[in-house]
DNA sequence: TAAAAGTTTAACTGTTTGGTTAATCTAAAA
DNA sequence: TTTTAGATTAACCAAACAGTTAAACTTTTA
């Protein structure tokens, strides 16, 4: 009795592209139907609701974007390097995937719920807090300038994620097509770390 | 014959705020009416459709965040001070327009012919073009560190304007109340540009 | 092969939604 | 006061929408 599974990842698939370009409320049965060559009704039939499959599309999309940041930040490496390689990976995972961020945020602000559902038995907060503690020794031991984490942590994340979440309007206000953005990002992978750490970079007495 | 004005502006303000409360799809002409204590039809009345009501506000919204930008990066003034200028009056509309960033960043993805539109004879770009040129020149005379100058704008607008924009994400992920929020908001305005300028510093030979 | 179980569809249903209409109300103009 | 023009409303409409149903089709099983 091998399950089917063509057609419930076609669903997936398109349900993923659907409710990414037009978030939740503007996203249609019919559009995710007609994007995966299916009846509307087995929507219906492999996921019971609307609700339903949204949640699982937006769960997937949080967990792609915060356990990256989640496994970086959790091992033991030295912070200079942990923040290069935060940048470096972070920013691979949203090349792959750069309305992400756009998409969740929206859909938190719709519903800030959602992810505090999401954040139990995620362990998020505690790692991040080992992160925070990490960067107190080394403003403590003058390895960088003074600075709170948290908004070191915000400055990092801020860095990497807003040029995707505005690609739009940047493409539009530099006059940018896909392959000129695309470059953009590259120099951008490049140079963040160094940018980050030059701002730490301590006063030489 | 005086026109009731009253009328037309209590719509305004109950469209402002539940078109960036829910955005276009998940907006609903009934909860602006209800919002601005007044019959449905009126909506129609004054505003002959759903869309030209959004239009209003998504051109006051994209106004308030992109010109404050333009203002400022226009003027005479050295480099350094234009920084630290940029992120205080950035960060101070954004605190009175919190929600504006995300509204109108996830309204361009769903249309990116709108902010095209609305950039003809608003002259951005040239005035953005002037100010890769004060970059540029900076980074020629050894007065910062090496940098695309578009890199650089869009780490200073990424800077101030991505806390706001995960704003519900940051809370439930720092756990702060609206008041703590806030706190870390006036924290950021006062170490945000040493953070830039910092970075920024050339090496002493 | 027969029947049982799982898959897929066309057609349908009840509700929500943007938008319209015709009637009523209000206030200024004559 | 009567008329007239604009402002406001309740009731309505057609299209869009999420979700249902019953029948047909396909595959597995006995």
């Amino acid at each position: 009795m091998e399950k089917d599974i063509s057609t419930e990842q076609r669903i997936i698939d398109a349900a993923r592209k659907v409710f990414i370009q037009k978030g939740m409320s503007g996203a249609r049965m019919q559009d995710i139907a007609d994007e995966a060559g299916i009846n509307k009704a087995l929507l219906h039939y492999y996921f019971r609701s609307k609700d339903k499959l949204f949640q699982i599309i937006f769960r997937e999309a949080a967990e792609k974007l915060l356990v990256t940041v989640k496994d970086i930040t959790g091992n033991e490496t030295p912070l200079d390097e942990k923040i290069t390689a935060l940048c470096n990976r972070y920013m691979d995972v949203l090349s792959e995937n750069p309305y992400l961020p756009l998409f969740v945020l929206h859909e938190i602000h719709q519903d800030p719920g959602r992810i505090i559902n999401f954040f139990k038995g995620k362990n998020m907060v505690p790692q991040l807090q080992k992160f925070f503690l990490q960067i107190q020794d080394a403003v403590d031991n003058k390895q960088i300038k003074p600075i709170s984490p948290p908004q070191l942590v915000i400055n990092i994340i801020s860095l990497c994620v807003f040029p995707f979440a505005a690609s739009p309007l940047m493409q539009t206000l530099f006059d940018l097509d896909t392959w000129q953005f695309n470059l953009f990002i590259e120099e951008r992978k490049k140079k963040l770390p160094e940018f980050i750490l030059a701002a730490l970079k301590p006063e030489k007495k």
